[in-house]
DNA sequence: CTGAAAGCGCTAACAT
DNA sequence: ATGTTAGCGCTTTCAG
């Protein structure tokens, strides 16, 4: 080990003369090249250790080496929705040797473009997108970026570059089915603050859409101004309850996070799930289904679409053409509160 | 705009060419030097719009120029907990116009240690660690790397550079004490993996000394080897208090995951808590307080370990010296499980 | 307020 | 298997 306190570090350069071979070489033998020999791999690896030499991939990446970091903005982090598409990015990324480089829309189309901008200024090798309302600008940033592009969560619009998701509206009819086929009859809706939230919108629409089809309608559609969470989908629910003459027969709530807040507030009313009051979420976390009564709701494949979005960019980068759209998929749990 | 497919991104010399002055005058107008005639400025504006000019930073770190990534390496994402976290740093650095390059260490020194060097490789503005464990080279890395670096989550040890968390020895030392208080005699702990998790050890540790002084022991220590979920809590309480022939007073759980399904259990089994049993978690999630009855936990305070530390970074660049530990504290919560 | 020169540390391309 | 040459695109000096 050398100084705490090194001012500037060393250069390849430097780790060159101390091995007694050229900058390129260690250049190779640094990065793994077959064509360097063992002997000479072995003087470098001593030569870089000793002096503790750290790469620099700025200078790489600018001389036309590869990049490996991955741009990777999502609306929020607040939820754990986010986070386990993150992991699943993630694994696959670092599995590659890839890193993300994160960036945080909060639902704003306009951060969105400033961040897309700001991530491109870093050349990274992709970029992994949740959309949150792309401006045009955003999308000629990212069409003119001459990089692999994929848009996350949501395949009923068309992508810039790929997609890897599932239908939003399409799990909201199919929820909106299976509750009709239960025999309810009179359905509302308890939302957070969806005009930000295009993808529970979609959903909603797909809902709406299914009951049309059956000649039914939402009694009651409520959504309120705040993020999603447990304390609202209790407060959220107790409110439509107590503004409705007549008692739905079952509540579609935005989210899981929303649903068991909804659960816990029946528990603590002595509302009887399903026989009083049906509920049903989106999502499948955990949480509802480790509940007393397991949550309806439709599982999402979280992790895969981060995993998927992360295997697109790396076939990509090795010359390969992944599909344009990937569908994951959800999977409609019939629970017990509904 | 110009052509989707843009193979070579213009450069600065291009837009200098375009606007009619030199480089540098385009590099400052960009920069937002205010050394650049509003006349000037606003021609470099127009050039560099009009050929859809992103700026490279790669190259503009590379000559010297400020770097705006900081590195952060986080044991897990799996629990909420590191989400919240992150997000406190993610809005403190984006505010500043900063991103976190994310790297996940699995509780794995190896891997931390391999994350630490391949993040150094990008030259960072900064480093953000929750460390697992951190070898000798870890250490000796972050030391000469001359940035900024902040140990988070734990001010239990010594930091290389800055800390900032809390104790959780005292947080578990705070609630043996409290329980103790209860009136509750007979304990039991149950674990997740915590031979990997040193701060839910630390937890413990401090549970036990607290016992101990008040000449108690902890009749049972259950640790699963996977790591904690809600399941694993509800799973985990079942066979601990099977293989108990004295129920416990109280079980203390490694955090509210745990906790959760700990309660769920107990509903599920007509357990009544906190009078046939109490549990104790940890972290002070949504999730537990709004549990029907709210769980007795310890708040811990995420969001904001990430702003502090996001500030310490961001502090020691603009030249000042932040404090070297940091204490963001806890709040226990005397809820009605225990 | 603007510019010219020099070089950050590395790697691709072309030798040998 | 190793070396030489020539930048990558920008920003830091240092000059006007």
């Amino acid at each position: 080990m050398q100084d705490e306190k090194q001012a500037r570090k060393p250069t390849l350069s430097e780790v060159a003369a101390l091995a007694g071979v050229s900058e390129i070489t260690v250049s190779r033998a640094l990065r793994g090249s077959p064509s360097v020999a063992g002997k000479t791999l072995h003087r470098v690896e001593q030569a870089a250790a000793s002096l503790g030499y750290v790469r620099n991939r700025l200078a790489g990446a600018l001389a036309g080496g590869p990049s490996n970091q991955v741009g990777v903005i999502l609306p929020s982090l607040s939820n754990i929705v986010f986070p386990d598409v993150l992991k699943g990015l993630e694994i696959r990324l670092d599995q590659a040797g890839f890193h993300p480089v994160l960036g945080i829309s909060n639902y704003d189309p306009q951060q969105e473009e400033q961040l897309i901008h700001n991530l491109l200024a870093w050349r990274p090798a992709g970029l992994v997108i949740a959309p949150s309302g792309m401006t045009d600008v955003s999308r000629s940033l990212l069409a003119g970026a001459g990089l692999p592009v994929v848009e996350i969560m949501d395949i009923d619009t068309d992508p810039v570059d790929m997609a890897v998701g599932m239908s939003h509206r399409g799990a909201g009819g199919d929820m909106a089915r299976h509750l009709m086929a239960q025999g309810y009859r009179r359905f509302a809706y308890l939302g957070h603050d969806i005009e930000r939230d295009r993808r529970a919108c979609a959903r909603l629409t797909g809902f709406r859409e299914a009951l049309s089809e059956a000649g039914l309608i939402l009694d009651a559609c409520v959504s309120l101004a705040e993020p999603s969470s447990v304390t609202l989908g209790r407060r959220g629910l107790k409110q439509l309850l107590a503004q409705s003459d007549q008692r739905p027969d079952v509540v579609y709530m935005s989210n899981d996070d929303m649903a068991v807040g909804g659960v816990f507030h029946c528990m603590a009313q002595g509302i009887r799930l399903p026989q009083d009051l049906a509920l049903a979420g989106f999502n499948g976390l955990e949480l509802g289904q480790t509940l007393p009564v397991p949550l309806t709701t439709t599982a999402t494949h979280r992790t895969r679409i981060g995993e998927i979005a992360a295997d697109c960019i790396l076939e990509r980068l090795a010359g390969r053409e992944p599909a344009r759209s990937t569908d994951v998929g959800f999977t409609l749990i019939a629970g017990g509160t509904a």
